[in-house]
Formats: C-alpha cells, structure tokens, sequence
DNA sequence: CTGAAAGCGCTTACAG
DNA sequence: CTGAAAGCGCTTACAG
C-alpha cells in the first residue's frame, strides 16, 4: 500500500504530456491559446492523473482569489438564506466563491470573522448592516476591495450598500395602524441592552415609534425585549408584557414575522381575536405567515433580489459584468401587504363598546 | 492620493519591529515562543501598520488551509441550515472555515462543486447524500482528506458518515398509519426523472411503499411526482394529483413538512378535514408543521445535531478533538412526533359509513 | 505558440 | 530565542 500518494501537480501533468508547466497552466485558463495536439496530450495527462489543480497557489502567484466574503446575521433565518441564495447565483457564472459566515448577531464575532475573511483576501466583501465596531470598521475601510452593506440604507456607507430604509418600513407600518384609526399602538421588537443586536430590528422599531409620535400618540407601548435570533416564543412572551402593561392596546406591529407568528398563537391561547380584538402587522413577508390562518399583514422585502443585485452589483465592479457607472448606494424598497390581521378600529366602525 | 497603498507583508511588519519576518510568524501563530519585548514590538508593529496576515501564503507554506468544505442541497430548507449551523458551531473553537455550497438538488452542480472546492484544498468534506457522479465519487475517494457523507446511512460510505435511515424512517411513518387501521394509503414525494433529485425523499418514499407491501397492502397510491426543492404549491398539487386517482384516500405520507402544510391548506379548500376525513404525516419537523393548525405528525430529525456530530468526528479525525476511535459511520436516528393530523380509521371507530 | 526565470507571502526545517 | 535559506505550486512577464 505505501504511503498516501502524494497529489498530482502541475509539473507532474507537464512530465507526462511533455510540455512545460507553463503550458499546462494555459491549457487550464485558456485552452484556446494552445495548439489542437499539444492541448489533447496536457488534457489527457490531466485525465489520466486526476490532477486537480491547487487554486491556493495560483492563488497566490496571481493576487486573485476569486472569493467574496459574504457575512449574514444567521443563516438559520428564511430572508437571509434567501439572499445568500441569490448572491450565489448571481456571482456563479463568474465562478466567484462565496465565503459565507455568520455572526449571530453580535459584533464582537462580526469583527472576528471579518478580520479571519480579509486573511483569505476576498475580492469584496459583503456584510450586512452598517454598525460595525471601530476596529471592523477600519479593516473594510483598508480592505482595498469592494465592501457592500446590505439589507439597510446606509447614511455614510462605507463604500457601496443594497437595501432598504428599515426605519421607513417601521414608518409604514405606523402609518397602516393608524390610518385604520387605532390609537392605542403597540410593538414587539428587539432588546438594545444584550450582546446580540438586531440593529434593522431595531431601527424598523425607532421608525415605528417616531411615526407614532408625529401621529399625537405615544409611543410607550413600544416595546423592546429579548435577544436575537427572535422566535416564536419571543413573540409570544413579548405580546404577553404587552397585553399586561396595556389590556387596552388595539393594534401591534412585530418587527418580525416570526415575532407576529408568536404573538399571533399567544391571542388564541387568551382568547383574543385577530383582527376583531387585535390588529397585527409583522416584517419579512416568511411564509408561514403568508400561510397561517389568518393571514399576517407583513411588509415585504425582496431578500433574494438583495443579494441578486449585490452579486451583479460586484461583477459589474470587478469587471466581469456591465461597465455601466453603478450607484453608490441601491435601493430595493419594500412593500405594505395586506392581508387577514388587521381591521379597522372599532369606534370607526360604530362596533361593540 | 496617489496609488492605492499596497497591503502591509509580514515583511514590512518585520521591518518596522526590527526583527526577522520568522519572528514575525511565529509571535502571530504562538506568542509564548518569543521573548516578551521581542513579542511587545512586532504586536505594536502589527497594530500600527493594521497587518492582517495573508493565509493565502500561510496556507501554501504550511499546506493546511483550515478549510472545511460543506456541500448541501440548497440552503434555503431551515434543516439545511440548521446542519450548517450545528457544524459551523462545533468548528469555530478550531478556527475551520467552512466553505459552504449548494447543489440544488442537482447532481452535476455536485460534481462541480466538488471540483471547484477540492481545488481549495479543504482539510476535509461533507457532503449530505451518498448518491454522486462517478466523477465525483472518484474525486471524493482520492480528495486525501477525510470525507462525510451525512443525511444517509450509506451501505458503502466513501470514507464517514453520520445521518440516518431514510428508507427507515419512511417505514415508520407507514407503520403509523397502518397500526391506525389506515387501508387506503397514499404518499407523496419528489420525481426521479428530472435534474434535480432528492434522493433521500426517494429513500424514505421507498421505504413507505415498502412497508405498505409488507403490510399486503398496495402501494399504487405512492405518488413521485415534481422536481425538488419541494414547495407547499408542490404538496397541495400533488393532493390533488393524489384525491383524482383515489378519492377514498384515508391517509398519506408527505416525504417533507413543507409538502405536508402545502396538502393540508389543499384538504382546507376542499372541505376535506383533517385528521377526520384523511390522516396527514410529514417529515422534518419544520416550524410551520408545528405551530400551524392542526399541528402536523412528523418524522422528526436533529437537523442541528448532524451538524455539529460531524464537526466533532472531523475535529477528532483532523487531531483537535478527542483521541477517541471514531465510528466510521454514526446513527442521529429519528423520531415519530404524534400531533394533530393523524387519527385512527373510521371503521375501527365505528364511525360513519 | 511555447518556455525559463522570477516571485507571490508565507512556514518548514535547520542552524546557531 | 532568533534567523537565513529553501520551497510550497502556481502565474506573471518576458523572450524566443
């Protein structure tokens, strides 16, 4: 048996075929520029070999690495498993390799990973959110390739961004509770005090506060509670703080689906019916509240086009796609839906006292 | 401005500290074999100059990569992720970097990812299913490193694996209904005609159909039927498909939970109750079977625990975890979790004609 | 069209 | 404890 053969290199196909190793390597990038018969030898040497070439090395010797780190809050979350989903498509015909990590949520473990992806040498580097510590911030800041941030609207973005205005789409979902003529208005959303923060979250939930209080009313039902990943559970306990700081609350907006989800199952273990009692709002568009029943009202975010846009978004800067002049900053938008959680405020409708 | 400033080597850290660039390297890979000032001037030299190592060099010099490479299905199936999770977790102690891909489904796009990662030099590779190319297999089986094949439990592992029966699963999900007084059986799961295959939805729809013979009953009533990724669209046609060919179905097997929701939202339109007019079991245990309503029987499985299993067989296997003898293939098992959509049949009740 | 030389930025394996 | 030399397996940049 002998010891484990060592793995095929370059100059060993080039012995077998007897070319140089130069050739063999051109035969590998650009087969075109080989003669016919010398290309037959090196392929078949290759074959025959089983050689797999060491993308390490020509790593190394060409300064390309073909990677793009890409950096998500958690994979185990629908939107963002959708928008590495679309990320990978788009940068595949141009055999890019995502390098995808997660934090968790925590910026202590994002600066970790950025500071372990940038070792790689990544072509560009996509990360969402735009609230990094000083120390990530400085390494995309020197990371001499392309950064984009995604999933929110950056006001100085460190270079490119793809996303959308998560305090407008708190401000929307404001904006639909009180058109319905609600008053008394709550929200679940995520704690600020714990080493996981879910910064969008919480910045859909300052928009929802801030539309509330333009409205004249307050804005004390809004609650934030609990560390991401959010949960069923979190949604439900949340709503359960809720209703006990204020039976009388009429309508609540979740910065989550999941959250509403919960909030949602909560209701019917007191009774409380959805949309009668209760007016209910959630974020993401998940499917599985676009298929519970009832139905929650969600704003919609395209999070496969997010990371479809933001592949095409880097070929094009890395010169692989359109040389069209891209924008510094992209917005995909978001989208109000409704469906079977809310209703109008009773007293607009002449309803029961 | 001038020219974009070249990222800083360990040589120009090693200037600016004065010391060798040796000396360099090994304060940044163990502190502790270097003198203490020695130690304190190349931090510092680190630090102003904000060097962030090339392991693209480091990997070529030291041939280890510290790259784990992760093929799955798609990553857009909350298993899938949660397995990607449970591995990322038991690896990050060790500084692995896992190299994630997706297949979907699709057994070519295997074998190019494979080729693609391979040509990273990975440490080792999992990969979920033991059906692969005859490229691939031959690729895997001369990687020189280990492999996993996880999901399964192959007859014939290339090297590894941890997972666990589907065909048997199937079984136990067959047995349930038919120990229900169930005759009229019916299942649904994925084509084996198209690019894209989920062989483990074929296994476990085997093994349904297997039981249903042993059982002296017919298994005409197996449905194969749609290309993978499965979808609740998928399962509510697949009912359909089903109810045209045998309207006196008194229960079915969905080889996913996701096929399973799609089939009871399909039973809701048409007036069809479940579990009073048809049992329902599913497979996976997603959220959504068991938080929509009625909550859904399953075959559950710890999609996280595969995960994290095979990070540590791999950690031992690559020497950084304990010495043990690891089993060359590991059993997770799975789990029949009874809830509200299956019932036992009418005529045992004594119910309606 | 093909090849010899040099070098990518590290670590290994010796020396001192 | 520290360093000089060699080399990892490719590609770049010239030559011919």
């Amino acid at each position: 048996m002998g010891s484990p053969p060592r793995k095929p290199t370059m100059q060993d196909v080039s012995r077998l075929a007897g070319v140089s190793p130069m050739t063999v390597s051109r035969v590998l990038a650009d087969p075109q520029r080989v003669t016919e018969p010398t290309r037959r030898r090196v392929l078949e040497a290759v074959a025959q070999l089983r050689y797999v070439p060491d993308m390490v090395a020509g790593s190394l010797s060409s300064r390309r690495t073909s990677f793009i780190a890409v950096i998500l809050p958690t994979l185990t979350n629908a939107n963002f498993a959708d928008t590495a989903h679309g990320l990978t498509e788009a940068l595949r015909p141009a055999d890019y390799q995502p390098l995808i990590g997660y934090t968790m949520y925590r910026l202590d473990e994002e600066e970790r990973l950025i500071r372990a992806m940038l070792a790689r040498r990544p072509e560009a580097v996509v990360v969402a959110g735009t609230v990094h510590t000083k120390a990530a911030s400085e390494l995309l800041h020197q990371a001499g390739v392309p950064v984009v941030e995604i999933w929110e609207r950056p006001d100085r973005p460190i270079d490119r961004a793809v996303g959308f205005s998560n305090h407008e789409a708190g401000r929307a979902a404001a904006r639909r509770l009180i058109a319905l003529g609600h008053r008394r208005i709550g929200a679940l959303g995520p704690g600020i005090d714990g080493a996981a923060r879910d910064f969008r979250g919480e910045d859909r939930l300052a928009g929802f506060a801030a539309a509330l209080r333009e409205a004249g009313l307050g804005d004390e039902l809004v609650l934030r509670h609990g560390e991401p990943p959010v949960s069923f559970d979190h949604g439900a306990r949340a709503l359960a703080v809720l209703l006990e700081r204020a039976g009388d609350v009429e309508a609540v907006f979740a910065v989550s689906d999941i959250a509403a989800v919960g909030a949602l199952m909560e209701c019917r273990r007191r009774g409380i019916r959805v949309p009668e009692d209760l007016s209910l709002i959630g974020f993401g568009d998940f499917e599985i509240g676009r298929q519970c029943v009832p139905s929650i009202d969600t704003i919609r975010v395209d999070a496969q086009r997010i990371g479809r846009r933001t592949g095409e978004l880097l070929l094009a800067l890395l010169g692989k796609g359109s040389p069209a002049g891209e924008p510094a900053s992209l917005d995909v938008g978001f989208e109000l839906v409704v469906r079977e959680t809310t209703a109008a405020a009773r007293r607009e409708r002449g309803g029961e006292p």
